[in-house]
DNA sequence: TAGTGGTCTAGACCACGTA
DNA sequence: ACGTGGTCTAGACCACTAG
């Protein structure tokens, strides 16, 4: 006799997701336990009464959280916490700012077109901007920021005196990918003058490059007292 | 006249990835610009020749790259780089320093049981653990690893002597929820003697804490210095 | 309140990789 | 070789919300 699975009555939930939430208890409990298969799709599309396209929207979100693999012709199968992946999400700094209940302001440094590097803005050059995002008027986050005046000439336009580039970059420029390295680093004599920290004091480091497709839209470099900033990522 | 697209002939692509395809070149080339709606999903449906289900998956791959967001009732819009997210993986530390061509070495320098706080662990204590992961005889990371002996019981039985707790954590626990947080410090004279960098030298500290739906399983707080290692996240 | 996106079903065909 | 997961179709109903 096949044993059919029937969720306490929740309407909050759709129904891929009362499924998902029934196959980590299996896996919670130990039931599916890591390296075990798990069984076929249409063992499970019986077994839950549901539609195969439900019961793969199930275990696609598993896929996704990286608690199961699956290979074609060998099953399914619970694996342990190696690919584990989580959202990384970084703000628009005001509301960041502005989240914690300070008051943001903003200081340009220096603006000014540079030559193109490396075949990137080589015919209009990039745009080069340093600026300082303060939280209660104390320095918050220090941006060195280059724009591909190739790819996003109405850049070139734009003073930045009153709001800084990643303002405008967010109402016009969508992209397609990105790529951020986070680091650390000892304050050079300059930048911790800027930053109002001793000289070689730890600074937390966010760097960002963004592409619309293969074309290089920009790249920015933030960095952050240690004491004030981190980043913190959720799973999926 | 209802105008059809096709892709230029490639069976690599499935079917969705050619219109999410045709939708980023669109969006990229400025047909549908930030800000603006773009056609129903019954209009995409008609025009792609595809069915509807086709077009959401396209759909949905853009709302999840964060290009796109849906309102019931209003249509799907263009955003700008706002609600860019990214995916964080951080590999197992041997995986990652044996990428890089050294040789791994563990070390374990400190092993307790402690009693548990804040209702974590209150009933079998915390198995407190303490260790250092070596790239080519070099340190690179110092792990500071609680686990809880409530949820997770058999770690009591776990020496963590010739492996890191990391590496039995992954063969054997799965988890639900994983919560990452990324800051600088200076090293602390303890500290830095165990890394072998000067007192006060930046570190990048990666803190995460795992859980099986509300169990907390565990939390490592790993410290490398900052010279070594960065941590690299891609667009989804 | 009407129309949009969100969900689900039942079916089909196909490519791929493991046994 | 063949059974698995991957993809796609055509249809239906529903919930939410903007107008």
């Amino acid at each position: 006799m096949v044993k059919h699975f029937s969720a306490p009555y929740d309407r909050s939930m759709s129904r891929h997701d009362e499924i998902r939430q029934e196959m980590l208890r299996r896996i919670n409990d130990g039931e599916w336990p890591v390296g075990s298969d798990i069984p076929h799709e249409m063992v499970l599309t019986e077994e839950f009464g549901a539609a195969r396209g439900t019961v793969r929207r199930a275990l696609s979100t598993l896929v996704e959280q990286g608690l199961i693999e699956r290979r074609k012709r060998a099953g399914s199968r619970v694996v342990g916490q190696t690919s584990q992946t989580s959202k990384l999400h970084i703000p628009l700094i005001r509301e960041e700012i502005e989240s914690r209940g300070h008051a943001y302001s903003y200081r340009l440094l220096e603006r000014e077109v540079k030559p193109g590097l490396h075949g990137i803005g080589t015919r209009n050059g990039l745009l080069w901007v340093r600026c300082l995002h303060l939280a209660d008027g104390a320095p918050f986050q220090l941006e060195h920021r280059t724009i591909n005046l190739d790819t996003l000439p109405q850049a070139a336009e734009q003073p930045f005196r009153v709001t800084g580039p990643n303002e405008w970059l967010v109402r016009e420029v969508p992209a397609t990918r990105v790529i951020t390295r986070i680091s650390a680093a000892a304050a050079e004599a300059e930048i911790a003058e800027i930053l109002a920290v001793p000289e070689h004091a730890p600074l937390l480091i966010v760097s960002r490059e963004t592409f619309m497709g293969e074309a290089h839209l920009t790249e920015a470099r933030l960095s952050h007292p240690a004491e004030q900033y981190q980043v913190t990522t959720l799973s999926i």
